[in-house]
DNA sequence: ATAAATGCAAAAAATTTGCAGCCGT
DNA sequence: ACGGCTGCAAATTTTTTGCATTTAT
């Protein structure tokens, strides 16, 4: 297991305990790589910065969904064939993704919380809008310029 | 090869001669599927409306990837692990998925024209940003039932 | 002590690729 | 006739699952 922040730990131990989840190493050691790295991870990224000593990818895969069940982690999608997590405690953000090298960019949008309602009032059908997944798509600056 | 309608394979062929892609009866097939049912599919669910007679999953995959380069299909995120498709050439719209049965509801959002702008002016490092994807997440008047 | 989590290996599912022959232009 | 498309089969890649063992509470 790579070296992990004490301060962070001892955080994500308690809020695994808080939730109905163990505070296992498997666990510890996803919510310490991204407490490192501030941008959607997919799984096979998170391995590879897991390292061999890290976490099976089977753990990997399960933890995953039951961080994400539990609301700790919030999926992400890329508009890549295999999906990302990040961090759910981080502020409400959406992501800018360049088209051709496929940096990602945290964006912030003010309208964005009025958003589900108006997606409520559009669709008759639906009782209840509970949140929504924004991503942008266009080019970088080093991208555009080539 | 199921029955397609006349009208609207015209309108595609000469759609796809306008592009730089050959009316095939692979993509002529994956074009009359979409025209009849208005809502995103994954290749699974393509195959499983083309039938046994339809084209290969494997054209089915190539297919989807050329008819989406050349702007004439969109990849929709369902939040589901395989991305599905949809005509492009309908009206922009977003999607509300039901959490509990996956039931899928087109929503149109009247902020929505304003919000790539928005992204731009908040990413620095970007030069252009050309398009979005917004989902909605909920619970239909079905599910919440229950 | 108990139920949950883990690693490993195997299975299943999803996606891609090579290639010989077919078909649209 | 040419180059792009197609089906088929095989190879990859991604994700899930079973099970014996370990670990957190």
């Amino acid at each position: 297991m790579k070296e992990t922040c004490l301060v962070h730990t001892k955080v994500f131990q308690s809020a695994l305990r808080g939730k109905k989840l163990k505070a296992t190493p498997g666990r510890l050691a996803i919510l310490d790589i991204f407490a490192h790295c501030n941008k959607p991870l997919s799984i096979k990224e998170l391995k590879k910065m897991a390292g061999s000593a890290g976490p099976d990818i089977a753990t990997l895969y399960r933890n995953a969904e039951s961080l994400t069940a539990e609301g700790m982690l919030v999926k992400v999608n890329l508009g890549e064939k295999n999906s990302a997590y990040e961090l759910a405690s981080r502020k409400h953000h959406h992501h800018l993704i360049c088209k051709t090298c496929g940096q990602v960019a945290d964006v912030t949008i003010s309208a964005s919380p009025g958003l589900n309602q108006q997606a409520l009032k559009a669709a008759k059908d639906f009782a209840a809008v509970s949140g929504h997944s924004l991503e942008f798509f266009g080019f970088c600056k080093k991208c555009v310029k080539k």
